[in-house]
DNA sequence: CTGGGAAGAT
DNA sequence: ATCTTCC
């Protein structure tokens, strides 16, 4: 290689604007133009908000219930959390920003980074095409920003939503351009993608207060007086591309499924049935992503914000061996939580957390292969259980089989007063067109 | 009356 | 393990 550039790196990232709120009003019309709020689970506070329900002020993370009494007077529409419809829409949308090109790494829910680097067609083009699309296929529209580096991504992301004139599309092809500096002059530090409010105080501390300041600071000072994140940070908003677009991220290495009661228990058997479901969900999502869990760990915890007497604590489990199999973990689990469990006091929250997992390889058993079949002969009934239950749990409904029975008004049941139908993902609640 | 899930650094 | 960050 001779002294070539490298080719130019770009990164675009697609944000879906004010996503569940977006979502619920793909399949009810009427809520076009409303002020939306989408709950938290349980109905506790509210995590997404429509362009008209931030103009009213209402910040995120607001109580609901300081929300209820202004919802005559401004017509303001609450929303459950309505993960199914929510999750459908966003793999319609992450098909469709798969057509643009071959590297989509899904970033969350609402989120999705593009590698565009070395694209035949122009950025602007792809990017004003993925801007123009998304809404024409899934109903969601969604702000681009792209430039060199994710980081920068992010803020040219962040500023096709915000600035008017740009129809949600903002492509900055060089790190150096002009328009960017500007922006990066007014960014307060703790709004950069990957700094928070910890690291934005620190940094503040050492008299570094914007985005501009960071990117000209020297990296090994960075790396030595802060860490390794941050002075990546400060080579991407010069344009190096280091954190790159993962489009086959690894699996997950553990497994969290745990749910606060609508109401505190001191019931034993109300906890067993909550970490049952927990189980049963964890090793669903274990299965799919095809790994083995090593361990299994137990958590409960009473209310901190309440007085009284306080408990929580998380039991680690190893198994036996690195296993799928939900019977056994929930044997496991149902012991370690009979262990962490003081009788009399009032618990808030349980969760589950599966450990140490590592792929599961099916062993290909040859015809002929006895011994090892038979070993495995227990293993590969309950196996074909669990599979059995997978499907048809992906089929009929969340938790239409399983082990024990789940009930609907059970206290560990989230609160979900305001959901809207699943309208994509359950065939009791497909719309209904009516035609004259 | 204020969420849940995951990663990575230290 | 705990802290921080992200969405």
């Amino acid at each position: 290689m001779s002294t070539d550039a490298l080719p130019q790196s770009m990164v675009a990232l697609v944000d879906c604007n004010n996503f569940y709120a977006s979502c619920e009003r793909v399949f009810d019309p009427a809520l076009i133009g409303k002020p939306i709020g989408v709950l938290s689970n349980n109905d506790g506070c509210v995590i997404a908000r429509s362009a008209e329900l931030k103009a009213l002020n209402i910040e995120m993370a607001t109580p609901a219930f300081q929300v209820y009494p202004l919802q005559n007077r401004f017509g303001i529409i609450l929303r459950s959390s309505n993960y199914a419809l929510y999750g459908d829409l966003s793999s319609r949308v992450m098909q469709v920003l798969d057509s643009f090109s071959p590297s989509v790494e899904r970033y969350s829910i609402d989120e999705a980074f593009l590698d565009l680097s070395g694209m035949q067609d122009s950025v602007s083009n792809i990017c004003q095409q993925i801007a123009c699309k998304v809404p024409i296929y899934t109903g969601i529209p969604v702000s681009v920003g792209a430039a060199p580096s994710k980081t920068l991504a992010k803020i040219a992301s962040h500023l096709a939503k915000k600035q008017p004139g740009r129809q949600n599309v903002c492509v900055f092809e060089h790190a150096d351009d002009p328009e960017l500096l500007i922006w990066l002059k007014s960014l307060p530090i703790e709004e950069i993608w990957g700094i928070g409010r910890r690291l934005g105080q620190k940094l503040r501390q050492a008299g570094i207060e914007t985005a501009l300041q960071l990117r000209d600071t020297d990296h090994r000072w960075l790396k030595r007086n802060f860490n390794v994140l941050v002075a990546r940070t400060a080579l991407e908003l010069k344009g190096t591309h280091c954190i790159h677009v993962d489009d086959a991220p690894e699996p997950r290495q553990n497994i969290m499924c745990s749910r606060s009661f609508s109401k505190t228990t001191n019931s034993l058997a109300e906890l067993k049935e909550a970490i049952r479901f927990h189980c049963q969900i964890a090793c669903e999502k274990l299965r799919k992503q095809n790994s083995l869990a090593q361990a299994v760990l137990v958590t409960i915890r009473t209310n901190g914000n309440r007085f009284g007497p306080q408990h929580k604590e998380a039991r680690a489990y190893p198994l036996p061996q690195a296993t799928d199999d939900t019977a056994l973990i929930l044997k496991y689990a149902q012991e370690q939580l009979e262990l962490l469990h003081q009788p009399g006091l009032r618990y808030q929250k349980a969760g589950v957390m599966l450990l140490d997992l590592i792929p599961h390889r099916p062993m290909q058993l040859g015809l002929f292969q006895k011994e090892q079949a038979s070993i495995s002969e227990q293993g590969q009934k309950r196996r074909q259980l669990m599979q059995t239950m997978d499907q048809l749990n992906n089929k009929i409904g969340k938790q239409a089989v399983g082990f024990g029975l789940a009930r609907k008004e059970a206290n560990w049941q989230m609160k979900m007063a305001h959901r809207s139908p699943r309208y994509t993902t359950c065939w009791q609640e497909i719309p209904v067109v009516k035609a004259k």
